[in-house]
DNA sequence: ATATATTTTGAGAATCAGAATCAATATCAA
DNA sequence: TTGATATTGATTCTGATTCTCAAAATATAT
């Protein structure tokens, strides 16, 4: 069994305990977005309705089915510059913040221990305890050969 | 001429650089403005509604001139957690980043140019050039004197 | 001060991502 | 296979914000 079929019985597994069933939409979804990385249910909507055999999911099973998969913790919703709503799979990673470039919306994950101390040390200054925090970077590539084209939507 | 008017007149003189006109509803808004900290564009429209003048803003009006003072670099728009727009009286204010209360909603800025550094690091370390970030710190007051009442619009 | 050109306003319609509704369909356990 | 329950797709709704456009206000030239 290799590690996308465990992930996948892992969801399974969720679907039981929580008394869900277990549809064709539901392991189509969860499929395509275990090969992402990050994507917004739009873009998973297009990729999906794409395809020849004719299945078409609705936008709205999307939108459930990834929130299905937050509240199950294999993704996480993030809200960056453009108002739309991005699926982050977390399912292999661990806690990170993001470095964004505005030029082609690449998202780059990174970890930062000291600057986690040093919010915990502003939060304890100003009398308050931590729940979570956001912490996004926007800039650009300076490396061109990775920061060609813009990979989501062109703005008008 | 105190501090308030002299803010006014900066308004003023931008208005004219930009050749627009000053009204009665921009310089009622201003006003108002300037007096907050934070307000969103329903809490002022509330705000200048309730005046026994008679004088009705539109909320549209009320977006419209918050955008310009942005555009002016007197505010400058916040997306915290809810989804609705912030503005930031930054007339006074340098860069800061925000502490918000989940319990109250009490907003409490600050800066780290700890965490800048490290914040500029972490991104050339990724090859990135920094344009802009965004830091917010999420959690709850721990002096209860000061967190008792929701601010804001209640959750449902 | 008056006319004229230009901008702004208010009211409501439009937008847009996302959530809610609900009848028809699919899943699952007995 | 049945029947209870959950899910789907299609559509409508929501809520924040922006847009439209005729009417009103302001600035500018006379």
């Amino acid at each position: 069994m290799n590690a996308v079929n465990k992930d996948v019985q892992l969801f399974k597994n969720h679907l039981v305990q929580k008394r869900l069933k277990l549809t064709r939409q539901r392991e189509t979804i969860l499929e395509a977005f275990l090969k992402t990385d990050h994507i917004t249910a739009e873009e998973l909507y297009r990729k999906l309705s794409g395809r020849k055999q004719g299945r078409r999911l609705a936008l709205a099973t999307i939108y459930r089915t990834l929130n299905l998969l937050c509240e199950i913790g294999i993704g996480q919703q993030r809200h960056f510059d453009d108002n739309k709503t991005i699926y982050d799979n977390v399912l292999h990673k661990k806690h990170h913040d993001h470095l964004i470039c505005n030029k082609c919306d690449k998202i780059i994950e990174f970890e930062s221990p000291a600057i986690e101390r040093l919010q915990e040390e502003m939060a304890t200054r100003h009398g308050f305890t931590l729940h979570h925090h956001r912490l996004e970077l926007y800039g650009h590539c300076i490396d061109w050969e990775n920061c060609r084209d813009r990979q989501r939507a062109a703005p008008r």
